[in-house]
DNA sequence: CCGCTACAATTTGGCCCCGAACGATCAATT
DNA sequence: AATTGATCGTTCGGGGCCAAATTGTAGCGG
């Protein structure tokens, strides 16, 4: 576990290459571990409950909103699973070659794909919900239900702060300036 | 924001699913947080001050690793940036393009690879870190500095937790069946 | 010196991921 | 009926990501 350990240590790093520049060691670290720890609960739970369905983190949470919310839209699939629309294209269509979801069009407006679990998909997720929560008490298993509680709310204000703030903030740091196009992603045809 | 506003109610959802099978709340608000609230932040580190240098996350932290311990082998980069080694030759290659890493042999033993920042690396780094540093405390603004501090500490105890006891958690809930296979990924030759 | 085992980084295969471009459809005009 | 503008899901390009297979070096015992 060394990348724990160097944590506070690399703080001392930090000021030393910066010179005197103050940082801000505690949000630094919050946010090193919030990374941390989805990247080990993402890994433990793929390599655990999901590995015999052979589920992605990333298709077990589209199976889930599904599930939860019923027949639904793609784009509220996406956004709801907190992914764009165009990777759900992709595992959408993965889940749908495996028998687990259906897609069907929307009866009036022709635009609109509406996502369904089969009864096989149901039948996965009526199995495996309560091994997958029987992991993350695993993973949690550490803290205190108060822990646990509190350190979801100081999480979801993040998330807030980024969704309210966020796109404001990001237009305030260009300041003017064109967005800067990706290197990668499809080119402009211009 | 439905996707936050959603989670304490699915709760409820949930359980009518499952029809009266308990479920643990507080550990799955928490786990679902702790995914959401790392998406959102690497989403908006990558569209503000990652942009502008073109530089994914991952590709800033291995940057970040290398700045902070200096030439490093590349099998300790990796897990200090929290990926695997067939990921890392990848982001390597990629930066090096870039006129930002180098490698070079070990001078003693000829299997290892260290990298090492150019002067034009270094350069961004510094340019960079403290803009990096700014939007961590944006995200982090709607907690106090002891707010983070111990969301932290319970995120670092998760990361424990499941570096510490997940490969006998994994093994156990096999029970000895073997380890089933990934439908991704390379197919073993037999 | 010759296997042999251990361990390093790389390659490979299949998926995930974003966001710009695209084609289809809809709704509101005219 | 034709035009226009918004919005849907899909396609596409360039990466990221893991773990098994592969390739190559190290260092041992014989």
């Amino acid at each position: 576990m060394p990348g724990q350990r160097s944590i506070t240590e690399a703080e001392k790093l930090v000021q030393a290459r910066l010179g005197g520049v103050p940082v801000q060691h505690d949000q630094m670290a919050m946010v090193a571990n919030i990374y941390r720890a989805a990247s080990a609960v993402r890994q433990h739970f793929e390599n655990s409950v999901l590995r015999g369905s052979d589920l992605t983190w990333t298709a077990f949470v589209v199976l889930w909103v599904i599930w939860i919310w019923g027949e639904s839209e793609t784009r509220h699939v996406a956004e709801e699973a907190g992914i764009s629309k165009g990777t759900l294209t992709g595992v959408s269509r993965t889940l749908q070659s495996r028998g687990l979801i259906s897609r069907a069009g929307h009866p009036s407006d022709g635009r609109l794909v509406l996502l369904s679990l089969t009864e096989e998909g149901e039948a996965l997720m009526r199995r495996l919900f309560p091994e997958f929560n029987a992991e993350e008490a695993f993973v949690a298993a550490p803290l205190s239900a108060e822990e646990c509680r509190s350190t979801a709310d100081a999480l979801r204000r993040v998330v807030v702060q980024v969704e309210t703030h966020g796109e404001e903030r990001r237009r305030s740091l260009l300041a003017g300036a064109e967005p800067a196009p990706r290197r990668s992603g499809r080119r402009p045809k211009a």
